[in-house]
DNA sequence: GCTCTTCCTCTTATCGATAAAAAACAATAC
DNA sequence: GTATTGTTTTTTATCGATAAGAGGAAGAGC
């Protein structure tokens, strides 16, 4: 009963491999093919079945079938690619930011796997998952509490981004000179530099960037208590505004700007200007999240 | 399929207040008992009704059976009572923290399962659970690796807690004088006295009220993500120590004598002094678990 | 008219079963 | 021998079923 989604995606991966020619032909060995899709081979055992079976390929010699094009619909559609804890996790995070789920509404399980056709044992497990994330509370032998993505957890969440991202860019600050993050961070300055110039078009591509970035301050000296609530960031900011595109563009403008600010400023190694910096654009985003909060309300 | 440990530790806890005496004679009616104890009125009819079955009251009025006395095999044993999620996280840190259990060792649900004489699906939710305690990580479709109680691991903690508590200590420092936790302070200061006192023969005790204090510290200013991290430290001490006495009376008086430094600081309204006192219990306590590490391993 | 209880329905906790995927093992080829 | 494929075993993901517990509606008692 579990879903098959794994192979399936793996299947629609080495067809557009194949389809881009980036896959050699005859295939690679199945370790080699296991390796790349980063699957176990019992999976790749089972698409090479399906290709030979579809008439792709030759399973025995692993060579392309001549004049057997890949068509469309030999993929297989996406939805049967998502795995269930992330069909679950969509589902869940859209009823939500978007249906009127007002904070003290409590969550009925059975309602919920019902509602997203599956079983409970999926749900249970997903809102054990969320859990961490501050917005739920359990009551033994009674449900959860859905305790709202209010303003005051918006407060929460950015007093610690506060603490935590100050500390690491400090420590980020201090590094010595050879260490090989400064060069990794001059390729995301020119990447911040490329973005800006095509802002009008690409500004979709800032939030991977914004990501990338903070991400980077915090390799300077890993605590896997900060990375995991860097997890944290990330998802809520991912659905957030996912669901609330308004002023998308000059947001994502103003925060590439104020980007380029602090990452000069670690560059000039100079901590008080480090920590201006990070503060303006911290509290810049901590502005923009609690305005779209109102705004929702 | 559920258990009932939910009813059989309603109805030892009736016959306790029985036997105590602190329950009237005839019980109180369905719903006063309810609230007393916590559970459904379900339960509560479910207690009401053994105890009848048992001849120790009259379900009809409530009253306690002349000459029925309670007994003490009338309890039910407390294995009983523990709810399975209980018992697995006993299990789980016991095999965790006793066992040979080695950072990288991959876990197995199914294993742990057997072992622990559960189904799968309540290993499932307890690793969830547990994984935001940063000592596990999942690989999908594949099992969990264990990362170890390492030192690494304790620097990680203390590196956030330092953070915390001394930003949490010095917003409790500047509460204003009328905030009603200045005076459970001196509460909690006249229980640490107590406890020196008698240090002796109730060391145990101290944990309980290091757990106090550390709490009342955070109320002054509260914030979701540090009310859950310290959920984090108190689970990972409560059975590190569980486990480790070393030493535990000696632990304690120190640890003692540092929290009335720093409840003194604290009641000076003096921030260099409350940062002093809270940087030196913390440093102190962060010794402590690292030399228990060494000696573990 | 209120509280208490009886009866009933809905939800959660927990199990066991099974298909998919991973991983270990065995056989073969080069 | 080393890499590759074929086969078998083990483990995870997922479902559906069911007893325990929570909680609501409505009658019964004062």
């Amino acid at each position: 009963m579990k879903t098959d989604t794994v192979f399936k995606k793996a299947f629609n991966r080495t067809l557009d491999l194949m389809v881009r020619s980036e896959m050699e032909d005859p295939l690679p060995s199945e370790n080699a093919l296991r390796r790349r899709l980063g699957v176990s081979r019992t999976t790749i055992r089972k698409v090479l079945g399906e290709l030979d079976q579809r008439g792709v390929i030759v399973a025995a010699t692993r060579s392309q079938v001549q004049d057997r094009q890949v068509l469309p619909n030999d993929y297989f559609p996406d939805v049967e690619t998502m795995p269930r804890n992330l069909h679950i996790e969509r589902h869940f995070m859209e009823w939500m930011l978007r249906g009127d789920t007002k904070p003290g509404t409590s969550i009925n399980e059975l309602e919920l796997a019902r509602h997203f056709g599956v079983a409970t044992s999926g749900i249970r497990e997903f809102l054990i998952r969320f859990s961490r994330f501050g917005l739920l509370e359990k009551r033994p032998n009674s449900g959860w509490i859905f305790e709202g993505f209010t303003e005051e957890f918006a407060l929460d969440l950015f007093e610690i981004r506060v603490m935590f991202e100050l500390r690491s860019a400090r420590l980020f600050a201090k590094q010595s000179d050879h260490s090989p993050l400064w060069e990794k961070l001059e390729t995301l300055k020119r990447a911040h530099l490329d973005l800006l110039e095509e802002i009008d078009y690409r500004f979709h591509d800032f939030s991977s960037l914004d990501n990338r970035f903070h991400r980077l301050v915090n390799e300077a000296s890993p605590n896997r208590f900060i990375d995991d609530f860097y997890d944290i960031i990330t998802f809520i900011f991912h659905y957030h505004y996912q669901w609330n595109k308004r002023d998308e563009k000059q947001r994502n403008h103003a925060a590439l700007v104020e980007h380029l600010g602090y990452i000069d400023a670690l560059l000039s190694h100079d901590l008080s200007r480090v920590e201006v910096a990070a503060g303006a654009h911290l509290s810049s985003a901590k502005e923009t999240l609690l305005r779209s909060l109102v705004t929702i309300a």
